[in-house]
RNA sequence: GCCGGGAUGGCGGAAUGGUAGACGCGGCGGUCUCAAAAACCGUUGAUCCAAAAGAUCGUGCGGGUUCGAGUCCCGCUCCCGGCACCA
């Protein structure tokens, strides 16, 4: 037996005994409590695992290990996420099918995953691509759809030109698609959706059960967007089709009459929303979305010259890309229509123009607009000269810091920039309402026009329905089909799976349709009542897949039903689910949207799939860049251009940088764990990925960090053997009856306190100081041990009592070491002569009376500041620490001359004398 | 702009309102060695002092609460992440 650290030696061989034991195998014991651990289900890259996904891997494994050695049935699977658009992509790049080349890429993953000693139990793995998984895809969109939850409409949707596919909301960053970095595209097709929106407030209010991130809960409520107002509606003027003077300025008359309702024409209206009603007074203008359809409406009621106006700006709108359109600071756009609303809260005319800076998917697509209040329509009035008026006075904080007086501000608005938005003031030119509290006089308007009747109160989210059509082969097939009479069924289960069919050309065409309406054997086909029908040939996209693997890892193998009730009621939910924090508006939202249905259709027991998340921070490497070349421009926020390293060994020094940057593989500078395992081994890289720094913290990786972990565990071997001679195998049963000395009494003092730390440390996620503690432990042992060697007893010599307390030392290192590097671990516990793994140990038990303290430290301050400390027993009263603390010479030159005023003692912490 | 999270030695980071800097990396000095590496031992926040003893300062900035603040409160600055014309 060594006493080094040679992982070379014995790693390779417990992961062999590992696996020939079976002895990650879920256990399921009557009677155990159960605790389920998991990783985001992961998309194996052909790439391949760097040390950066190890850090999400490693962790989860070290609780999972523990929680196994506590006693719980633990369940702790891993799957492969296969479906989807990377893996497409790849496969069509490589020219090879995707099915075998993810089969492939899934192998290599396993073998990594298997090489730094993850715990997963491979015989429930999966992957969402084969038939035995998502057959029962297809049948939770049954459910959904039977639910009226699954709906197919034609919507404008993303299209990635890059892709060749629609993409959710989620998946558009910036007006471009995450993953091909495409602008995308507005465009015309039928797309299925998930309605996700009829659960957008459970979703909000199960967020605060949940022990998550707060960020992460934060991220959600934001995308969710629920905002509270009122919704009323606004009636057209349909005198406007004589109102030309007026109409090329834009600029209207507050004092003209209030318009008379016009008996003949038929009348037009919309509605609009708002969360500041109290400030309805305010609104000068209306400004509706370009393609709302009451434009064209508005269209035929205005005349000739206003309507190539808007159908110019219609062009326009139309065919201005995204990303155009969400330019920061752009100037506003807009034209008048030529038509006027009247403002119910005065009956005063106001003009209705058409602007982009409107969107039609959000409330009504049409907006009140109050420049005095609102620095988007302020600008707007600005811009194109209509009427500003205040309806909320300036404090006069406002007024002061502009050095205005409140008659000079009403006077001339639009010099105020910006516009005043406070919500604690009082209303002015609003009527009746002058001098209510704006909060108060929220609650009235909304209550006045509920009475009117013109509309009510509403609550509006900005989130939307989940399109989950693809236009693309490697997916889900959606399981509908189509009759002749436009009719849809679903597909039953007893003829689930609709299988993929394998083909050789799976290019996606391009036209908006997926390259599975061009295979006639998938497409026609007989619907349930026999007659000829087609299949529907979008696919699912990959999230679909991933919003419910973790309720069949609970009963993977299960032929005729997607889980038994049984089996999922017992595991879920997730008790800590562990992956990145770049999920937090997709994954984890559509796995919550489906776990709550599947709730309410009774199939599931919980209403929350994950109790607990965690987000493990990101794995940095340096890498080059280099100043830019002539005619190279970078891009926003870059500071230089991604360079090779070999290319970086060329370059003069000025022109390098060295940054830290994510670790991946487009930008050359991966660690991959097999270069980790081969130069200081796979419980060296594991103990390193934990302590290098806070678990939700980004780590900047060094190779030279894991020779630091290489050497701790080093010194483990070496104090094994070293105290190994004094080992006694049945301290157990011999440690109640034997005496314990001083010497041995710190051993087990310092052992149970590490017991303590190391377990909460595990749990609270805190795995850096976990490793520390340990460290402590390994540094605090030897000269315990060495006190007790050289004797406290006469004649010297170890005691009977210390040898025992060295043995529970030794065992107690080696299985705490265990969750952290296991391979390490049961290579020290063989040495002690034991069978088997410390994975079926026993966790060490803390017992508080033999980790507690017979003396403490006492801080003595003088007016708080520290003085000096003393030793006292942990008995000592306050009456004997104020004295003891007083007597002491250090403090006394700091007393004197002055008069004790007070004396606050804190028991085994401190005692303040405050003195004057 | 809005939301969330941060800021502690040369570096990564510890600290239930109670001795700031645990633990590690790096540095410095030493042991071993012909020498080096490795390993081991000691030391390591700053300033003042020949040194020791000691003193003073010190957790982004400015205030406050408290016997006592890295920690709590108010007001800022900067950094990271997310959302962003959502009415």
């Amino acid at each position: 037996m060594a006493d080094r650290y040679e992982p070379s030696s014995f790693e390779q061989k417990w992961q062999e005994r590992w696996k020939e034991a079976e002895l990650f195998v879920t256990r399921e014991n009557p009677g155990a409590p159960k605790f389920y651990g998991m990783d985001f289900f992961p998309y194996p890259s052909g790439a391949g695992l760097s040390v950066g996904h190890c850090r999400n891997y490693v962790p989860t494994d070290v609780i999972c290990r523990m929680k196994v050695m506590q006693g719980y049935n633990v369940l702790h699977p891993m799957g492969f996420d296969a479906f989807g658009l990377p893996a497409e992509n790849e496969a069509i790049k490589r020219q090879s099918h995707p099915a075998p080349m993810i089969d492939r890429y899934a192998d290599n993953y396993h073998r990594q995953m298997d090489l730094i000693g993850i715990s997963y139990d491979w015989s429930r793995s999966f992957k969402s691509s084969d038939p035995s998984y998502y057959k029962w895809t297809q049948w939770i969109f049954e459910v959904l759809y039977k639910r009226g939850l699954a709906y197919r409409k034609l919507a404008a949707v993303n299209w990635d030109p890059v892709d060749k596919t629609v993409l959710a909301d989620e998946e558009i960053v910036g007006g471009r698609a995450e993953r091909s970095g495409a602008l995308v595209e507005k465009k015309w097709i039928p797309q299925w959706f998930f309605k996700i929106t009829d659960y957008a407030q459970r979703l909000i209010d199960d967020l605060d059960e949940l022990d998550w991130p707060e960020g992460i809960k934060a991220q959600q409520r934001n995308w969710i967007g629920r905002s509270e107002g009122v919704q009323f509606a606004m009636s057209v003027d349909m005198e406007a089709r004589g109102a030309e003077g007026e109409a090329s300025g834009g600029r209207i008359d507050l004092d003209s009459a209030p318009s008379r309702p016009t008996p003949n024409a038929s009348r037009l209206s919309f509605e609009v929303f708002t969360t500041r009603i109290d400030t309805v007074f305010g609104m000068t203008f209306c400004v509706l979305a370009p393609e709302l359809p009451l434009v064209e409406e508005l269209k035929r009621i205005v005349d000739r010259e206003h309507v190539e106006a808007i159908e110019a700006y219609q062009l326009h709108a139309r065919t201005m890309s995204d990303t155009d359109r969400q330019a920061e600071n752009r100037e506003k756009t807009g034209v008048f229509t030529g038509a006027y609303a009247i403002n119910p809260a005065n009956g005063k005319r106001v003009p209705i123009w058409i602007a982009d800076y409107v969107l039609a998917t959000y409330g009504t697509g049409a907006i009140m607009a109050v420049p005095g209040h609102d620095q988007r329509d302020f600008d707007f009035a600005l811009k194109f000269g209509l009427d500003v008026v205040p309806v909320i006075q300036p404090t006069e904080e406002y007024l002061k810091s502009h050095q205005a007086t409140l008659e000079d501000y009403a006077a001339n608005v639009r010099a105020y920039t910006p516009v005043f938005e406070s919500k604690d003031s009082v209303l002015m030119n609003s009527g009746e309402y002058d001098g209510i509290s704006v909060a108060e006089s929220q609650r009235l308007l909304g209550e006045w026009v509920e009475a009117l009747g013109i509309g009510e109160r509403k609550i509006q989210y900005k989130l939307r329905d989940w399109l989950i059509s693809r236009q693309r082969y490697w997916g889900c097939p959606i399981p509908v089909i189509h009759s002749k009479e436009g009719e849809m069924q679903v597909v039953p289960k007893k003829d689930l799976p609709v299988e993929l069919p394998w083909v050789e050309n799976y290019e996606p065409t391009g036209d908006g349709t997926s390259p599975l309406a061009h295979i006639p054997d998938f497409v026609n086909c007989t619907d349930l009542d026999g007659r000829l029908g087609q299949r529907e040939t979008d696919t699912m996209g990959g999230f679909a897949c991933s919003s419910w693997y973790f309720l069949r890892f609970t009963d993977p193998h299960n032929e005729n039903e997607a889980w038994s009730q049984e089996a999922a009621n017992y595991w879920m939910p997730v008790d800590c689910y562990v992956g990145g924090a770049e999920h937090a508006v997709m994954h984890l939202l559509y796995a919550r949207f489906w776990t709550k249905v599947l709730y309410d259709e009774g199939l599931v027991s919980v209403k929350e799939p994950f109790s607990r998340l965690e987000n493990q921070g990101q794995v940095l490497a340096m890498t080059p860049y280099r100043k830019p070349r002539e005619g190279e421009v970078l891009g926003i926020g870059e500071e230089g251009i991604l360079t090779s390293f070999a290319e970086a060994k060329a370059l003069p020094e000025d022109q390098l940088m060295w940054r830290w940057a994510r670790m991946s593989k487009s930008k050359g500078n991966v660690v991959t764990p097999e270069e980790a395992v081969e130069q200081y081994g796979a419980d060296a890289l594991r103990m390193y990925l934990l302590f290098v720094a806070p678990f939700n913290a980004d780590v900047q990786w060094s190779n030279e960090g894991m020779a630091g972990q290489a050497r701790f565990l080093s010194r483990i071997f070496k104090l094994v053997d070293d105290l190994r001679p004094s080992y006694v195998p049945e301290w157990r049963d011999l440690i109640p009856f034997e005496e314990m000395d001083d010497a041995a009494k710190k051993v087990r003092r310092l052992t149970h306190q590490t017991v303590k730390r190391c377990t909460d440390d595990i749990d609270r996620f805190a795995f850096n100081t976990y490793v520390s503690w340990l460290m402590k432990y390994v540094n605090g042992l030897p000269s315990l041990s060495r006190q007790s060697r050289d004797g406290e007893g006469a004649g010297g010599g170890e005691t009977r009592a210390t040898a025992l307390a060295v043995s529970e030392a030794l065992e107690t290192l080696i299985l705490l070491l265990a969750p952290g590097a296991p391979h390490s671990s049961d290579e020290l516990w063989a040495s002690l002569g034991k069978d088997g793994f410390t994975l079926n140990e026993a966790w060490p038990r803390y017992e508080e009376s033999l980790a507690a303290e017979e003396s403490v430290t006492i801080a003595v301050q003088v007016n708080g500041k520290l003085r000096d400390t003393f030793e006292a027993p942990v008995s000592a009263d306050n009456e004997e620490l104020e004295m003891a603390a007083k007597g002491l010479p250090k403090v006394q030159p700091h007393l004197e001359g002055k008069t004790v005023r007070k004396v606050i003692v804190v028991p085994g912490k401190l005692v303040n004398i405050v003195a004057n």
